[in-house]
DNA sequence: TCTGGGGTCCTACAGCCA
DNA sequence: TCTGTGGCTGTAGGACCC
């Protein structure tokens, strides 16, 4: 989906059609936030997801701040899903607004599916989204990404190399900011250079696994299934305190809180956990992490809490603390 | 100065055990 | 009985995704 929040938030309120808005926290660009997404109008100003709403709002003052609706975003979400599944059941899930279709079982041809789906998308919720067709996901990804918004790109297998040859390396799935800067650092800054590195040197480099995955990747090569259908292996909770506390009694409270909201969120969908895992980030941007592991899994919120404030006491908080976290795995289905 | 929240996967290492 | 090895589990941290 194309600028997916903020395009709810201008269907919702029209008068925001053209301006632009931006999604993220509380909605309050002078508090601790970032930015969730950016309409295309407040893209040009140079705002983007994951950017500070400070610095959002230093860019763009006259931009529209809004809160994140998740409630809101996820009926329009169900919208669209609700008309790819009837499409087709082999459909990968990848957040809020994305999915992959294998399509390769439906007898008609691709750029039909597409504008049929897209046609669709736009009748029942008035949005519009990009569409990718390519042999699999990895180029499928980056096929929906060349054309925004609503888009439509078709990588055949012959064009392929072409394509991805002069493409920046962090196009490719996989690729962060970390591993963009040590290419660049080995003078590789786009797909064709890292497919010119032997796999030896991959693997040398970036260990097994990944290496292999960049060394394929970068040709285009990727045999990875659709998943339909996944279990969570955690449930979690976090928060970023709007100014850095030093109140051991507050981040005490904090963490019964939190710890009460990941058991809500654990019996609504059925599970027990073994393992709580406390975070902690530090006003330095430290962040560091406490394990505790029970004998038997639990949904009972007493014995959850017990382990949460184990794994806090092993945290020495020797500064002032920015961050506090609580995630429950080794998930394990209850009975219901 | 600024850097959210909810996730996944990978790596490295330590302890236990066969 | 001692030592090495390899698998498994738990822990901690880091990179990445939306």
């Amino acid at each position: 989906m194309d600028a997916f929040f903020a395009a709810v938030e201008q269907k919702r309120q029209p008068a925001l059609i053209g301006t632009p808005v931006v999604i993220g926290g509380s909605g309050d660009p002078t508090k601790r936030g970032v930015v969730a997404t950016a309409s295309y109008e407040a893209r040009k100003f140079g705002i983007h997801s994951a950017m500070p709403l400070k610095t959002a709002y230093s860019l763009c003052p006259q931009a529209v701040f809004l809160p994140v609706d998740y409630e809101a975003y996820s009926r329009e979400s169900q919208k669209v899903k609700n008309i790819l599944r009837s499409l087709t059941p082999a459909i990968e899930d990848v957040g809020i607004d994305e999915a992959f279709l294998d399509i390769s079982a439906i007898d008609k041809p691709s750029e039909d599916i597409s504008q049929r789906i897209k046609k669709e998308i736009k009748d029942e919720t008035g949005l519009t989204c990009s569409i990718g067709i390519a042999p699999n996901k990895l180029l499928a990804k980056i096929a929906s990404d060349m054309d925004k918004p609503d888009g439509l790109t078709v990588i055949m297998p012959e064009d392929v190399e072409r394509i991805l040859k002069p493409l920046p390396v962090r196009k490719l799935w996989g690729i962060g900011p970390k591993t963009e800067k040590y290419l660049k650092d080995m003078g590789i800054e786009t797909v064709g250079e890292l497919a010119s590195l032997r796999l030896e040197t991959l693997v040398d480099r970036f260990g097994s696994s990944y290496g292999n995955y960049l060394y394929h990747a970068s040709r285009g090569i990727d045999d990875s299934p659709l998943i339909t259908d996944w279990e969570p292996k955690s449930i979690s909770r976090e928060t970023t305190f709007q100014k850095d506390i030093a109140n051991w009694q507050f981040i005490a409270k904090t963490l019964a809180d939190l710890t009460r909201e990941v058991v809500t969120d654990m019996k609504d969908s059925s599970f027990k956990a073994r393992t709580v895992t406390v975070k902690v980030r530090f006003s330095d941007f430290e962040t560091v992490t406490r394990a505790t592991t029970i004998p038997q899994s639990t949904d009972r919120e007493e014995e959850i809490r017990k382990a949460a404030f184990a794994s806090l006491k092993r945290v020495e908080i020797k500064k002032r603390v920015r961050l506090i976290g609580m995630r429950a795995s080794h998930l394990e289905r209850t009975g219901d």
